[in-house]
DNA sequence: CAACGGACCTGCCTGC
DNA sequence: TGCAGGCAGGTCCGTT
């Protein structure tokens, strides 16, 4: 998927044509997604006014005057504006119709993402009670994983995948951040200390932050809003990199599998 | 509670 | 050319 970067990179895209606009029909193609579309989800979104487009996590929250809709890219995933009259292609799984004849399109080879009815208090819907905090936020920092760590044996990749611990920060991302922070994917969570920890929170920010600026990472099938590739794929320095030099050392670059996830890092510079 | 494997899917690439 | 197998950006859920 998409991860943080690109959802960030669709939710401005997608966000002007939608906001102040009206659903006044939807089209499902294919319901069954990651959770089947919930049967009323037409009803529900008929005459609802879109008030503003936000993301909590990898999770894209349209909020509109009836309540709001979670929209989960999974891993394959893309939303962009498109005529009504465009038709559709293979895996173009969903359209939210607006009043001006254009429409909300979900293409979803996978079908790994979704659609949620999360109700008039969204941040109370169980996908994203549990979420940690925001990675760009300032309640995410050094300090806070630090914490939120000890006693944890799990790898630090794998931890800072993990949503409750902080929100959005996936496979990519996470190799990313721990080769600026030179630290080995494989190292236990609670064996980090409070310094690096520091260190690393800010790695995260500056590789997401940067990746946004950049309208995300395209490996394969991702596009934004409008369509077009991400570029910030020319500047990933371990992600899909094996066997070439490291930006730092020039020693190749390794490759392992840490559960069914590929891990990218330099063995000589992170420890 | 933590850790792990399985599940949900299709498409692309490699190697036989 | 065909087919089997491995692999891919996520994350929830059930079992240990």
């Amino acid at each position: 998927m998409p991860e943080l970067p690109e959802v960030e990179t669709t939710r401005q895209g997608i966000a002007p044509y939608l906001v102040g606009h009206r659903i006044v029909d939807l089209q499902v193609r294919q319901p069954r997604l990651r959770w089947p579309i919930d049967k009323d989800l037409y009803t529900r979104l008929r005459s609802a006014l879109i008030i503003a487009v936000e993301r909590r996590g990898k999770y894209l929250i349209l909020n509109t005057t009836q309540g709001s809709l979670l929209i989960h890219l999974g891993m394959s995933g893309s939303v962009r504006i498109v005529s009504k009259q465009a038709s559709a292609e293979k895996h173009d799984h969903v359209d939210i119709i607006l009043e001006n004849k254009t429409c909300l399109r979900l293409h979803d080879p996978r079908r790994f993402g979704s659609l949620v009815w999360a109700g008039s208090k969204p941040e109370t819907h169980p996908l994203l009670t549990h979420l940690g905090p925001e990675p760009l936020d300032a309640a995410f920092d050094g300090s806070y994983l630090y914490e939120v760590s000890r006693g944890r044996k799990v790898a630090i990749k794998n931890f800072l995948m993990n949503s409750h611990v902080v929100a959005g920060v996936g496979n990519i991302y996470a190799n990313e951040a721990l080769f600026i922070a030179r630290i080995h994917p494989d190292r236990a969570a609670g064996n980090i200390s409070q310094s690096r920890y520091m260190n690393l929170a800010s790695c995260v920010k500056i590789v997401l932050t940067e990746a946004i600026r950049q309208g995300g990472t395209t490996l394969r099938d991702y596009v934004n809003g409008s369509g077009h590739p991400g570029q910030f794929r020319v500047q990933l320095q371990v992600y899909g990199r094996a066997g070439q030099p490291c930006a730092v050392c020039h020693r190749p670059i390794k490759r392992k599998r840490t559960g069914q996830r590929a891990t990218y890092y330099c063995p000589n510079c992170q420890h």
